[in-house]
Order: structure tokens, then C-alpha cells, then sequence
DNA sequence: GTTTTGTTTAGCTAAATTGCAAAATAAATG
DNA sequence: CATTTATTTTGCAATTTAGCTAAACAAAAC
């Protein structure tokens, strides 16, 4: 399970707009750039991406993007493999899927428990 | 659905460790503060709370509180209602449930989507 | 071995965030 | 109507964030 630190970072990294759709797209497969030659080129999530990539979809300098994606890395919400002199950028959906368990858990033990916190 | 901005929003608000401990304290029926005489004196959850009360779980001042409280709020996490003098606190159960409800979308849909996005 | 390609680090600035205390506001109580 | 209680707003300082350009680094390609 993840520690509420690590939550926190989670949403954090995931609290900006720029952030949020590199993480979409990463996701959903919004990015390809062909770094693993044994993948078949029209799959796009197995070509994965490298920053270069990502940053040419947005305004931003690559060096911009470069710290965005070293955020949302250290938040675990992606993994960035160096091949080559390339960074292979996977999504790390069991984080997520973490994220979205621990909500539905929220959601129902609402009304269902009643403890006293104190968090100094 | 949620969009975008909302989403960001509500990540935003998360991420911040005294916000996110408010918000789970909130959620799980952590705070008690006797303003709804209709309800019974032990239904916590009913009683909701308001911001001293909640001000009290921590070693931050009241107008600290008070303003990540207002962010939580605008991100529509919990709901504020003056009553007379007091402001009723609730959760925002739906929000939350839409959230898991996104990322349980985004972790099935790994993988089955590909599609080109441009952030700009 | 120089150049090109891909990425990060460093150093800077502007803006936003997070904390505080003090003042202001709003409603209830004496 | 003065006081108390609950909360927000204001004004301030310290810190963090998010952007940039230039420089540095690493590996590949020429």
C-alpha cells in the first residue's frame, strides 16, 4: 500500500497542468518514439517514447519538460529507462491503479468509520 | 465527467500534506464538532465539523487552516455551509468517486488506446 | 576524434505557495 | 449594545515552483 507521503507526491506531481498531460498521454498513448527496434513500429506504446518527443508537443523548452518528467519519475507515476542515449518512458500503471483503489476504498468506508486523528 | 482543469484542481489541493490530512480526516469521520442539535451527539459524521475544530488537530494557525480548507472547497473536495456562526464541513463523496472512477478508466484503458495528442 | 543527438544541471527571474500575526467581519450571547 | 465566538481577509516574509538560456555530460555517428 502506498504511505500517505507518497500519495501526497503523487498528487502533487499530478497537480499541474503540464504534468498532468504528459502523464495523459504517456498513459493513453499519446507519444511514440522509436527507441526499441525489436517492437513492431505501428505500436505505439511498445515504442514508447523519449523526452525529445514528449517536449515537441508542448510550448515549453526541452529542459522544462526534462524536470516535469523527473517529477512525475520520482512520484513513481512513470519509469524512465536509459537505452542507448535515449530515456525510455513507460507508465507505471500499478501506482495507479494503487491511486484508484485506495479512493474506492474512501468512498466506501465513508459513513462506515469514525476514528479520531491527530496529526501534529 | 470531470475535466481537465477540475482534475488538476483537485490534485492540487491533495498535494499538500496538510490538506491531504484534513481531506482524510474529513472523509473517515475524524473530527467532531457539535453543530447540527438534530442529530444524534454521537453520529460524527453528522455532526460534521468546522474549522476550529479542525484547526485544533494541528500546529498550524487557524487562518492556515482556514485557507487550505478554502482550497479544498474550491476544488469541490468537501462542501462549507454556514450555520448561523459555525460552518458546517462535509465531505464530497461524488468527486471523490469520479476520481477513482478516472483512473480505474485509465489503468483498463491501458494499452487499447493510441491515440496523438497536441498540448499546446 | 570531432560532431551530432539526447538529456540533465546550473544559474537566473517571476510568480505562487505557505506560514504567521493582526485586523476585519458576522452572528450569538450576556 | 458590548462581548464572545467563529471565521476570513490583509499584509508580510520565507520558501518553492516553473519557466528560461547557457553550459555540461553521455553516447552514437561520422
Amino acid at each position: 500500500m502506498l504511505d500517505m507521503d507518497k500519495k501526497v507526491k503523487i498528487f502533487k506531481a499530478l497537480g499541474n497542468k503540464t504534468r498532468f498531460l504528459i502523464f495523459k498521454n504517456i498513459f493513453t498513448g499519446g507519444y511514440a518514439c522509436s527507441i526499441d527496434e525489436t517492437k513492431p513500429k505501428d505500436d505505439i506504446i511498445a515504442q514508447a517514447t523519449c523526452v525529445t518527443t514528449i517536449a515537441e508537443h508542448f510550448d515549453f523548452a526541452l529542459p522544462t519538460i526534462s524536470r516535469h518528467l523527473k517529477e512525475l519519475k520520482d512520484a513513481d507515476i512513470i519509469k524512465m529507462t536509459k537505452k542507448s542515449n535515449k530515456i525510455y518512458i513507460e507508465p507505471n500503471p500499478k501506482i495507479i491503479k494503487e491511486l484508484s483503489e485506495c479512493f474506492t476504498t474512501l468512498v466506501n468506508n465513508y459513513k462506515a468509520s469514525s476514528f479520531q486523528f491527530d496529526n501534529r
